[in-house]
DNA sequence: TGTTGTGAACCGTTTCACAGCC
DNA sequence: GGCTGTGAAACGGTTCACAACA
């Protein structure tokens, strides 16, 4: 008895690994081009050159969210658009809170790509009480005193965390306690959640700390020495966006 | 006829996986503050609860910089600081450019941890007349014009894009052309390079996407209907921090 | 002919499990 | 007894290579 699952253009988006889940939105905004552009057609090849990923990866992605292809033509740009929009329900926009108002939270806010296609804010905090009353980007900074009630009334499920690190784990308790299970986090702490939820890190120093290290890497590779003692080298490096916590 | 690698404390980093160098600077942190409260000793079990890491990955990522440890007892805190500043000469900071002064180059440049444990600005530069020379966070925003000489001056290998994504790929030439070598991209856009030149990427909102996406996995699976048609469902989440382009 | 969709090989990373050592 | 360091298994993701097909 097999299972009725995957029917004509069904399917599952659990089964997505979260490679290709942060590879669907860099397809999507070149497709969009695309659309603007009036192309109808592209082929992987095409595609990855623009994505900076490998044609099989592209097809492979792809795959997961049903057989969109035609062989020998290649993709229609508006289906494979149209299927990432629903992958993602931007057709219908997930509530978002933004805590911590200082340099970072206010980029983020004004950035015109930051919400986009899905996340949409619906109030941001702070614990200042110089910041707390201010308007930015259209929002009026609250005082954490409301996280709950806002949380509540628009049955937020996701939150930005641009806070200071020592605030940032028992802001995260509140968060939680009020239902909040997918967090954004800023923060350059680890923090401890219970196993329903979600959190992805984000941490720019370490970005460009890596980046460093491998400077660090080549310069001594190039003067062919080890780290400590001397010893023997060869390699190169080559790079990447995300890893896990 | 063995090669004679790794001495007394001799390690090679360029055999420092990437998911490590990334974990790195997480273990420093912690141990940081391990020091200051005058805590000498950790074990793996320990450090991996405050990383948010299996014990195993700890040892594991620790090896790579030489057998620090000491069975029965754990890691002299006090060594392993030492370790990971060498690896990331720490002690010899990098000269870093950071290109776009908008909301999210102000942001890091006025961010306390962002030029951190081994990169430092030498210069920030943006196209914009009304923002060229302005002073933010100590720096005097320069015209693009002065790139070269800059780069040249300081010996600058790592440059930041906070820009807008249309302006990306041009500034990039120019500063390859001028012998920059590792990139961090903040812009929404595939950048196109020799291979000599290393790129991270982080795009925020895709971060956001993704959280909004399991949002929306988690939904459908309590609704228990796939995308499409409707079909059977059984899975959950967990979550990460960075991957590649 | 050209391009997709995918089995199978490959590769980097994580985790288990335990021998080795303090 | 407790904890490290590491073989070996497990896992997730990438890429090759080719059959299927418009």
């Amino acid at each position: 008895m097999t299972p009725m699952i995957d029917g004509a253009s069904g399917f599952h988006l659990e089964r997505i690994p979260e490679a290709t889940v942060l590879r669907l939105p860099v397809y999507q905004r070149i497709l969009q081009t695309f659309q603007r552009q009036g192309i109808q057609t592209i082929s992987s090849a095409d595609l990855g050159r623009l994505a900076g990923e490998n044609p099989a990866s592209v097809r492979r992605d792809l795959s997961r969210l049903g057989s969109l292809g035609t062989r020998g033509t290649g993709y229609d740009v508006a289906t494979v658009v149209d299927q990432i929009d629903r992958a993602f329900a931007s057709t219908s926009p997930k509530p978002v809170v933004l805590i911590g108002v200082g340099n970072l939270g206010r980029a983020l806010i004004h950035s015109k790509g930051f919400f986009h296609n899905g996340p949409t804010p619906v109030g941001i905090f702070d614990a200042d009480p110089e910041v707390i009353g201010t308007t930015e980007g259209g929002f009026v900074v609250q005082s954490q005193d409301a996280l709950e009630a806002v949380i509540a009334e628009h049955q937020v499920k996701i939150a930005v965390l641009t806070l200071s690190a020592p605030q940032a784990q028992g802001v995260v308790e509140r968060l939680v306690a009020a239902g909040v299970t997918y967090l954004l986090n800023f923060a350059s702490i680890t923090l401890h959640v219970p196993s329903h939820v979600t959190i992805r890190y984000v941490d720019l120093s370490i970005e460009l700390q890596a980046l460093g290290f491998y400077q660090t890497v080549e310069e001594r590779r190039r003067g062919g020495m080890s780290v400590g003692s001397a010893g023997i080298l060869t390699s190169q490096t080559t790079m990447g966006r995300r890893t896990k916590r």
